[in-house]
DNA sequence: GATGAATGAGGCTTCATTCAT
DNA sequence: CATGAATGAAGCCTCATTCAT
């Protein structure tokens, strides 16, 4: 996708141009991401998605090898911007329970209602549209499994606490996402309940940690 | 549509008419249970359903009105026998935590393994479809958390228990399904480790318990 | 389609099951009417016909050959009609320009009022479906043009009048048979001013008659 | 659906880009149109069209919304043909009776046997399709009888003339384009006597004066 | 780089007709 | 005679993708 011709240093103009294809490329994600989310995947053509992000066609396969990718992009995405997110709740707790409680927080009160599209992209979209896609998502779910994992297994560590089974941490993390996946879809894609959504989070963090505390002999 | 001439007895023929009916009715929706949870929704055709099922086209649009209903059907189906499963181990417990216990063990030990074509249409092929069928998965997955919440509260009156908030129920009901979903999605779809779902339901089980009895104050 | 079997004089029941039988052929025909005429020939199936009549499809076929011939049937039954309702009018005024009054009249304020249903089918339903039904319209037509060209030429003789040409009378029928066309199409099934049928009728005629007269020397 | 980005002049590459999808217009149409008055509606298949057309099917979709668009488009284009033809004869007469002498020539002796399949699209294959087509037929016959109405009332400005009712000018202007319809479609389409077309139309035209005539007080 | 007209395979669905019971 | 389930050809239409300009 980048050319890799000119090793002088890059002109001014040359400058300019790269931040205007970076500029594009994110107008049409932004385009798809939209569509996508209200459309459906299907339902949304290539067409549609060209026009919203005032581009032709054409434009939206220079950029996107086809429809695939652009869902395979925005899946990265997002799962890049919830690890981010998550990921650095988990960091800063450094070990404690505080960390699933802050995450499970900064879920519920920050992403959800500020990023109702990807959610419905994560995790409706997404699924069950071809093996290709299908195979990313599997990727990226794993990769935010092992992050709550790996921060399940540290706290372990540092509190001497261990699990009922040598499969226990990565049961619980697959266990918290799905909680995060379904009540998010719930009461944000389908009831829109985004008033509720603290006394919600509360509850969803205080059953997490009371399931990682009875995990630990 | 139907007729209401006949109030006689139906004779012989007629009931082995009904039969017959009934029988191409499951025949053709067996077909497309299989051939959505392997090829996906989009890319089964209803000409490989017709196939697969040894009937016409036609025959298949007599039985079922458009390929929406067959997946409606097929959703309401297995929402069904679902239900029922986890119904009764709710019913035998009698507003004891064991019920939970048993039926994480029903669901993750007998249901996932015997159905994982089911577990791949009602997690899987019906999401993110139709504004229609979408409609339909809320109505029956609404109903699987509201059976859920209805054991909840039941143990609470029974025991003297009192929860966190109001939506506590309801929340916790929403990641248990919420973690039946994922469990099974990652280790049943995504790995096969049918072999390990004995360890990963207890860990699931225990991680619901644990969860359940922190919501109490 | 009448079996002629049995020579010797018709039972009781026989007698019976040939009432039937024409009882039958007229509710099928009287259902495909009613759903020709509202629904439109091609939109109203044979499924729906069987449904209106209250019998099975395999009994629609029993009666009529195909779909065509239900439209061909009925065709037939109201060109057959309308040449009676208008045939009766020429009789009686015998060789008067009256005759001409009269048809106008009987048309316009009692058989359109009357049979609406019959004047979308014979006008708008049958054109241009197949070169079978067209051909039996075509037939039809002309029957209803050539009564209209007998009494013009027996007038002719009457009184003693020539024609402008040898076409003349021809034309001139085709001519009435156009204006009866279009202005029931338009005040009876475009617009529905059956009301004011009285003054439209009384000015078709009107034109009707300056028109004749126009034509002869 | 259009973007109006350059207001600049079109280049020339445009300008030609823009004629050939006028051309590409015009082919589908004329292919639909020959299609349609041959086969029928119903027996010309999009696919068939776009052969004669040597197009895709797609491209007839990129220039036709559906195949009902197809003939709308057809029915308003020979509408438009229609009106100027005969509408330019009324004005040239400016209220004398001369304007329906002439406009009756151009039709039988002009448009007729030059457009033999414009008239068999206007008057028969236009007829009793859907009701969106249905619509269109309304207006445009509408629009027709109106142009003719007008015609008359001016007349009878001019010429001091009271007619028998309120109705009777668009009684008589819908009795005329009944009888172009159907001496039309009698003579041409049914027979084909474009030879005599000479006679009939004189014919035609003297029943029309000798109609109009009457109506007046 | 951008455009957008053109493609055509493939999907869903309808419905007149048949025939075993 | 009547039934109605079964057929399957045929039609309309969508839409991801390509490519000449």
């Amino acid at each position: 996708m980048t050319k890799e011709k000119q090793k002088t240093a890059p002109s001014k103009s040359a400058l300019r141009r790269q931040r205007e294809r970076e500029q594009r490329y994110q107008t049409i994600l932004k385009a798809a991401e939209g569509l996508f989310a209200v459309d459906g995947y299907h339902k949304a053509s290539m067409e549609k998605i060209a026009d919203v992000a005032e581009v032709s066609v054409g434009t939206v396969y220079f950029y996107f090898k086809n429809k695939e990718d652009l869902i395979v992009q925005l899946l990265d995405k997002i799962g890049f911007q919830l690890r981010n997110c998550l990921g650095a709740e988990y960091k800063k707790a450094a070990g404690s329970i505080d960390g699933f409680r802050r995450a499970g927080q900064v879920f519920f009160e920050e992403f959800c209602p500020r990023y109702p599209e990807k959610i419905a992209i994560f995790f409706r979209e997404s699924a069950g549209q071809s093996s290709h896609v299908e195979k990313h998502r599997k990727k990226i779910f794993n990769r935010l499994i092992a992050d709550i994992e790996d921060a399940l297994q540290l706290m372990s560590e540092k509190q001497g606490i261990v699990f009922q089974s040598s499969l226990s941490a990565q049961v619980m993390a697959t266990s918290i996402l799905g909680m995060f996946e379904r009540i998010a879809y719930q009461y944000l894609i389908w009831q829109d309940r985004s008033d509720d959504f603290e006394i919600i989070g509360k509850d969803a963090v205080a059953f997490i940690v009371g399931g990682i505390n009875s995990l630990c002999r």
